[in-house]
DNA sequence: CGAATGACAGATTTCAAAATCTGTCAGCAC
DNA sequence: GTGCTGACAGATTTTGAAATCTGTCATTCG
């Protein structure tokens, strides 16, 4: 009857495009079957629910932002302390830039995040990761003070939460958010340095 | 017609008792003037709106929740490092008590302080004051590095949001959350002492 | 006279009926 | 057979009419 194949990664398309002009709450498996010119009987051969389609939306978009974002941080930047400056800053501006373009998709991205909690904490655990290897590097080097690699990195995320989680995405137009997001990360990189 | 004289403070326990009862979004003006036995039209003689007197609620609670913070921080604590932990520490504690004594009543205060931001930006400006006197106490004895007390107590502030602001109250539930904090705090106290 | 009332207009919320949606599946089309 | 359709039951959402609420004020009460 058409002359595409219908397969999962289509669908996830259009359930994007959909959410991305309705918003999460009123985007039904109808409407994505009506963009794809398919019956929504169709759309359950591929996903078992509505919830495992949602949850196929978000885990694709942040395996996207995962993968910008792994490729910003991959600069070398000489100490490691600098690297991790880098590499906190290039999360914050990401995050930021995709937060003011579309203000509502990005809501939107935040209500599917928080709906599938494992995907987000997923997501968490990269981040993580991608601090530790750093700051395992430093220690190696002597650069940064010894401890944990795992510990240090969970608390250096936790403690720039206002600038990067999306909880606060309402908070990152003030006017003084970029000096205050500097300070902050001023007094991590000074907590974290070999003394 | 009645033995009390009804005053605004009256109006004010009135209300906190009917938001305690039906949350937020369902109390109206005329349950808190049925609750004291009077007409609604006696509560408008106090207060010009129905939005001041919530804000006359959330302004009373916080002035409450100051007071006793307050009274918490005023412990000693040798080197200004330590002082610094116990009034954070403190602090924490005190809003998770609350939070978990009673969620749905701190979920309603939070919705109120969200609707007078003006009000909840003076609390968070006396938390930032009590911490930066710390802070201007310990650059001024050589304990802590030097740089701008006002500066840095905020950074302090931010760097502990996901501990103190009530938008992650949802959090301070998970097993982790009473590590996760003294492992933040670590980090600061590290960031911030003198080399 | 000062304090409280209750009727009122316009705005907001509630509620039940109608419409729509989710998920299943027997059957049609290729 | 494989892939799609559309009818269906029960759950959820929308809708608009009725109820309630906010804020004002002329009037009453002491």
């Amino acid at each position: 009857m058409r002359g595409e194949p219908l397969d999962a990664e289509m669908i996830v398309s259009a359930t994007e495009e959909v959410l991305r002009r309705h918003g999460p709450e009123k985007t039904t498996v109808l409407d994505v079957a009506r963009l794809l010119g398919v019956s929504h009987g169709s759309v359950y051969r591929h996903f078992p629910s509505k919830a495992a389609l949602r949850e196929a939306v978000i885990r694709r978009w942040l395996d996207r932002v995962r993968d910008d974002f792994a490729a910003a941080a991959r600069g070398p930047g000489r100490p490691p302390a600098e690297r991790l400056r880098g590499l906190l800053t290039a999360m914050f501006a990401a995050k930021w830039a995709k937060a003011k373009e579309d203000p509502e998709l990005f809501a939107t991205f935040r209500v599917l995040a928080a709906e599938h909690s494992s995907v987000a904490s997923a997501h968490v655990g990269f981040l993580v990761e991608q601090i530790r290897a750093i700051v395992a590097d430093g220690i190696g080097s002597g650069d940064l003070a010894a401890g944990e690699p795992e510990v240090i990195a969970r608390a250096v995320l936790n403690a720039t939460s206002r600038f990067h989680d999306p909880l606060h995405a309402a908070e990152w137009n003030t006017p003084g958010a970029v000096a205050e997001s500097e300070h902050v990360v001023a007094l991590i990189l000074d907590g974290i340095r070999a003394r």
